[in-house]
DNA sequence: CTGTATCCTCGGGGATACTG
DNA sequence: CAGTATCCCCGAGGATACAG
């Protein structure tokens, strides 16, 4: 979501030496909400957690959605590390984004979230 | 974050016979990160874990932060049962927020994510 | 089919001043 | 101390057209 946050110091504790880069974290989650902070990003990770899905298979899973803004979120995604992408140069065009293990990992760790959305948002 | 999403579907199952409400969600991710999208939403839930605070309190703690945001925040997180809000009609004023036991269970799922934050993103 | 290229909207968030 | 009240900026996200 590319917020550069200010020197927020939640978690005190150390300082980090050397400022990790412009716009640092300070504490894991914020770190986190960086990376997944994107209004379509948790569903992508969501449609992607089964298995593999091509362009315009993930445009169709996410009603709504713009050419622009899906290539914007899954080129961050993949410059993340989160989320990689396979084109095979034949015609017409074939690609297949995938998660990667680090991708899979993160999907893990946000499943207690959803599972708490799921349990006290939803269904009410 | 007052996303008000298009019907997307992406964990499909069966579809909700009424709709719950307006800008409504489909999954309980989305859900969770309608409540904690704001900017500094869980920095104010990483700052409400350990004990209650006052209104200037959270204002030191998140350097940066304006008392209109922080205002419209704890109000937000009070609406969605998140936060607790104190008043002791004194002078002067003394107001304390703490989390409710709903908002416990936000933070203790939310811990996973802060995890993968801590090792994934930080510490490059 | 898988994207670019443009242009534009809109509201979350920030700055500042003021009040009970 | 704990907020209101205003005004405003800016950029993520959307609409649309076009391209290889």
């Amino acid at each position: 979501m590319k917020w550069v946050r200010a020197p927020a110091v939640v978690g005190h504790s150390g300082g980090m030496a050397t400022t990790p880069r412009p716009g640092a974290h300070h504490c894991g989650i914020d770190a986190a909400m960086d990376v997944i902070g994107g209004k379509w990003k948790v569903l992508i990770l969501w449609a992607l957690n089964d298995h593999p899905r091509r362009f315009g298979d993930l445009r169709r899973t996410l009603p709504g959605i713009t050419e622009k803004v899906l290539t914007d979120h899954l080129r961050e995604l993949e410059a993340d590390g989160i989320v990689d992408r396979q084109a095979h140069p034949v015609t017409p065009p074939h690609v297949e984004y995938s998660l990667t293990p680090l991708g899979r990992s993160l999907n893990t760790a946000l499943a207690p979230l959803g599972d708490w959305g799921r349990e006290h948002v939803l269904n009410a």
